[in-house]
Formats: structure tokens, C-alpha cells, sequence
DNA sequence: TATTTAAAGGATAAAAAAGTCTTTTATTAT
DNA sequence: ATAATAAAAGACTTTTTTATCCTTTAAATA
């Protein structure tokens, strides 16, 4: 569905907005501890959310990522995932044609339709609150990973 | 959404079995230049479809592709997407989490269930016939490229 | 102001996906 | 039988994605 390096944006974002929440700024070191991700490809996809102004970054001692809280309800999913995978997952052709259309559709246009639209909306609809929800009480990626959330 | 691979898959298929309707085997190269695909990519694929017995082959002149008309409408579009993608389009974490569950869910989880879904559904009820189906009055797949068949 | 810290930038490397080429094998028709 | 045809098989190349490394730039603080 999403490439690696989306996946890893999205979790890097909910990582950092939930720490953004209780105002503590994070390192790439401890964003890429905490969501399991190689460092340095995590440098690169916050260097690029950064430049399309989802993430903040500031260098230096103390410095490293946020989200501005008043941000954090009106980051959507769909633009997370535009900067990094662009649109084609809820554009373009199922079967990958160049021409299809409504007006010309290929054989699966209809199926792919519905599915899309529900993707859309899915992306156009989820904000970065929302995904950060529960998390809030000392959750963090690793510990569901190690399922201390497990009942 | 589908690897390259699957798309022509999905593609050669269509094609195959609209001939196959009209009791015509098919060759290879017929296939890649009325799908618009690399030949001998699509060799490959064709050849794991086949191992799959979606498609059938016969070597040597006259020889070519062709999926039993029986078949047409009890092969599945999940049949052809797992026989080249296997099943990671339904399975699998939105987020690439290993431990990702109903349990013990990622950050998406409840969203993408919706999606995946969706696509595990049309994947498991769209049938080779509904697919074809429009395509037989000497609709091709080109002739959608080149917008013939447009009013 | 010098030093330390941490992100930015750019070049490089490894792995996976997409695509190609050549040889072998099976089938049909002569 | 033999020649011609077309798929199967396997090695190989290219491109894209994923991942790493090293140098530069900016900010904090001692």
C-alpha cells in the first residue's frame, strides 16, 4: 500500500506529535529507537517533512523534531503520505493504463473505484490527533511492538 | 497498489480469455503487443500464471496461451494478485508493524481494516467473466489506449 | 567566541523490482 | 525424421527503492 519510507514517515510523526503533545522536542536517534527504523533513511523522510512543513526541526544542542500542537488536529493523513508517495495511491489506474478514465474505463475501473474513493477518504479524513489517541499514556510504538499492551 | 507484474498478470489474463471465448490460443507476443506490456517480461509472468494453472500453454507452432472457458468465471482476480503478489495487498500492517493486530493494533489499524476489506472482498467476488464482459465485440485493450471505442 | 550538538545535504552502497537475452525443450507440420 | 515454431528456463542487466556514510551548516551553552 505505502512505500517503506512513508510507513516510516507516518510513524514518525505520530511519534513526534505525541511528544510534541507534552512539549518535549525528540532526536532523530530516539524517533528512529522508538518507531524501528533505520536511522539515516529516517533522516531523509524528516528532511523531506520538514521542507513540506509538517514536521518543525531545530539544530543544535537540545534541538531535534516537533509538531506544533495547535498543527497536530489539522495534519491529515493524506498529506503526510503526498510527501512522500505523492497521489498515486488514490490516482491512476488499477491495471497502471494511461488512458483510463470514466469516459474510458479499464476492465477493473469500476472495483477500483470504490476502493479508491475509500482510501481517499480514509487519508482526507484521519488527522494526526486522532492517530496519536491512545498513545498518550507512556504508549509508544516499541512497546506495542513488545505487546506490553496486551492484556 | 498491484507490483507491475501483477498489473500486466491481470492484463494478459483479460486478454486471454477474451480470445479463449472465441476459441483462439493466443501468443505470447500477440499478448505483450495488445497489453502494451515488455514481451519478455511478460513471458515470466505468463509462465508463473501458468504454473498456477490459470493459464494454460502449449509449446510449438500454433501453440500459445488460453484459460478453458469453464474457468473463466470460477478464476478470481485474488487468484492472478496472489499468484504474483501474494496476499501482502490484504494482509499485513498499514504501518509495516510485525506485531500489528486486533489485539494489540498500530496507530491505523482500525482504519485500514475498513480499506483492506474492501479489496480482499472485490478481490474474492470479481471473476475473470466480469471482466472480460464488454471487451468481446473486438474491444481490445489497445483500442481503449487509443480511445477507438470513445463517442 | 569556541566548542559541542544535532539536523541538512550530498555522494555512495545494497537490495529489490523490472526488464532483457540466450539456450533448451516440447509440439506441430512438412 | 526433420525443420520450424513457440513456450520454459535460467543467467544477466537496468532501474528504482531502501539504506548508509561523510561533510557542512546552524544553534545552544560554557
Amino acid at each position: 500500500m505505502f512505500s517503506k519510507a512513508c510507513e516510516y514517515g507516518i510513524r514518525a510523526c505520530i511519534y513526534i506529535a505525541t511528544q510534541s503533545l507534552s512539549d518535549k522536542r525528540v532526536s532523530l536517534k530516539e524517533i528512529a529507537k522508538e518507531i524501528d527504523s533505520p536511522e539515516p533513511f529516517t533522516a531523509k523522510i524528516l528532511q523531506e517533512l520538514v521542507k513540506n512543513k509538517i514536521v518543525d526541526s531545530v539544530k543544535g544542542p537540545s534541538g531535534g523534531f516537533m509538531i506544533s500542537p495547535s498543527n497536530i488536529s489539522t495534519i491529515m493523513l493524506r498529506d503526510i503520505v503526498f510527501s512522500i508517495d505523492g497521489d498515486s495511491i488514490y490516482k491512476g489506474c488499477g491495471l497502471g493504463m494511461k488512458e483510463c478514465s470514466e469516459i474510458c474505463p479499464c476492465p477493473i475501473h469500476n472495483q477500483f473505484k470504490i476502493i479508491k474513493n475509500g482510501i481517499k477518504e480514509m487519508l482526507d479524513t484521519t488527522n494526526l490527533h486522532q492517530l496519536t489517541y491512545g498513545l498518550q499514556n507512556g504508549m509508544t510504538f516499541l512497546k506495542i511492538e513488545k505487546n506490553e499492551f496486551r492484556d
